[in-house]
DNA sequence: ACATTAAGTTAGCCGTTCCTAATTCATATA
DNA sequence: TATATGAATTAGGAACGGCTAACTTAATGT
């Protein structure tokens, strides 16, 4: 399923929270990306329509199959081109801020090359 | 000078257009980016009221000195990144349309690292 | 029991950036 | 000369993605 880039950001923020939390609650999205609860409530509201997340009564919100493919795909991204910079010595958290919006514009076919790219260094590195 | 993405977009563009034609017009920049005519015109129009582009009585468009600025640097970004991703692989056309994204998203301090890697890269090669 | 606080929602707004429809105006052509 | 074409513009609209104001509801505390 092809989402926006705020939904992308929104489902990767869910799936980055759940690792250190055992629930996730849109008070949690509004504290971690500094945006509105309102902002954050139509968002989750839109999420839900796509089928992208779950919610239960109690606000309690879990990634469905589809959210998670996206979540995790996104995640990838970022983590991978966080390290890319890192490694061409910038600073770990503008390389952070940098891979939090390029990791939204970049193609598979980019992605994979680079990811492709650290995986040969650090094979060399071990040698 | 701080600018939009569009903005961004649409210098640069003028400098593209403007080193394979003696002047550019905006009709030249509907047809570069297949745009319509009043998204053009209205561009055009905020860029102008930024003090960032020149136009003539017949509809020539010149880049002022901070227009320039601009697009030079955004057009920088654009050959750099194009250049990394090809160096990486990757295949031009869908290099040159994820530089395209990128360089409007990528921090000075980022770009700089990966424009260094690259310029040592050449070094070795021609060791 | 009453007041406060926290979480979530709805309604309505704004900036950005694209669009179509319709108009103006100059130039080129039958 | 009348018409057609090409360039530019204005007006108005839509999607996206944020915002504030105001409300409901549940839990907490005095």
């Amino acid at each position: 399923m092809k989402v926006q880039e705020s939904a992308e950001n929104y489902l990767e923020t869910i799936l980055i929270l759940g690792q250190t939390q055992n629930t996730v609650r849109s008070i949690d999205i509004v504290h971690k990306l500094n945006f509105s609860k309102p902002s954050v409530s139509v968002a989750m509201k839109n999420l839900r329509q796509k089928g992208l997340i779950i919610m239960d009564s109690d606000g309690h919100i879990a990634l469905t199959e589809s959210g998670r493919q996206i979540a995790e795909t996104i995640y990838e991204r970022h983590t991978v081109l966080s390290k890319m910079l890192i490694d061409l010595g910038v600073d770990p958290e503008i390389a952070a801020d940098d891979a939090c919006r390029m990791e939204h514009v970049i193609s598979s076919e980019s992605f994979a090359a680079i990811k492709q790219h650290l995986k040969q260094r650090q094979t060399k590195e071990n040698q």
